[in-house]
DNA sequence: AGTACCACCTGACGGC
DNA sequence: TGCCGTCAGGTGGTAC
């Protein structure tokens, strides 16, 4: 699922395919996806210019044309981008397809449809709109104390809550816990500073190895829990055994041997 | 502030 | 074989 290392990595890869290229046309094939924009005015908002530099912030992945808005992009569970060669088909449940001036057709899909196409004149902006809290990759150590202060619950939630730290999932909120040695029910209140420091640490080296190996399953560490997250898998670290349970209304998987 | 629930949406999968 | 319920999970809304 497009959680932030995928989005990171869509990120590199448009940056990589896309930039500085007239976009010739723009198909909206998914009109659906589409926030608060008409096809109308994404067509001439992003027809004939040039995408000169892209951002992102948690989840969300911005692309930008000199003068322009920024065009935005969410990916849902099941969003993705790819560019192909513009005599070929687009990929299927292709929502919208940009042609470039270098021949490429960068598409962006959504086969369960839950994600979202927008513009925004200005990207901190529009971060600010959404409540956003701080991306969780560049999230210094004081600034992950603040979104800790105050809060209850279990930790797992505010892992996932997008306006406490942005971009961890179902998968990398688990992921990370699980490096932690952290059980996900964990009251936040209750975390001493050590594991607050831990938590933090892992947050950070989970989400830069995955990019770094660029969410390549194949590439991806067999000591992770993302290999396990099945009840009754063994432990990828300890003899223990994999749990599944409900928390924060998701299926949250861990190893109640080796986390606490 | 937190939680619980529903809705959105499609495809995969298990049960019968 | 085919129908049906359930699950997957990111977001957004509502109620409590």
């Amino acid at each position: 699922m497009p959680e932030l290392p995928d989005v990171e990595v869509f990120r590199q890869y448009v940056d990589a395919t896309s930039l500085h290229q007239r976009v010739d046309h723009l198909h909206v094939r998914d009109e659906a996806l589409l926030r608060d924009v008409s096809r109308q005015k994404l067509v001439s908002a992003v027809v004939g210019t040039e995408f000169e530099r892209t951002a992102r912030h948690g989840k969300f992945l911005g692309l930008h044309s000199t003068g322009g808005p920024w065009l935005l992009l969410h990916f849902g569970m099941t969003g993705g981008i790819r560019a192909h060669g513009q005599d070929k088909p687009a990929p299927p449940h292709t929502a919208l397809a940009l042609d470039l001036a270098n021949g490429l057709r960068l598409a962006y899909t959504n086969t369960r449809r839950l994600g979202m196409i927008g513009l925004a004149d200005d990207f901190q902006n529009f971060v600010g709109d959404q409540e956003l809290g701080p991306d969780a990759l560049d999230l210094q150590r004081h600034a992950w104390v603040n979104v800790l202060s105050g809060r209850r619950g279990a930790i797992k939630s505010l892992l996932m809550n997008q306006e406490a730290i942005a971009g961890l999932g179902n998968e990398y909120a688990d992921e990370a816990l699980f490096h932690a040695r952290m059980r996900p029910d964990r009251p936040v209140d209750d975390l001493s500073d050590d594991e607050v420091v831990t938590l933090h640490r892992q947050i950070q080296r989970v989400l830069k190895l995955a990019i770094e190996r660029r969410v390549d399953p194949e590439r991806m560490p067999a000591s992770w829990l993302r290999q396990a997250r099945e009840p009754g898998a063994p432990c990828p670290r300890c003899d223990g055994h994999i749990t599944k349970a409900e928390i924060g209304g998701r299926s949250t998987y861990w190893c109640p041997e080796c986390q606490s």
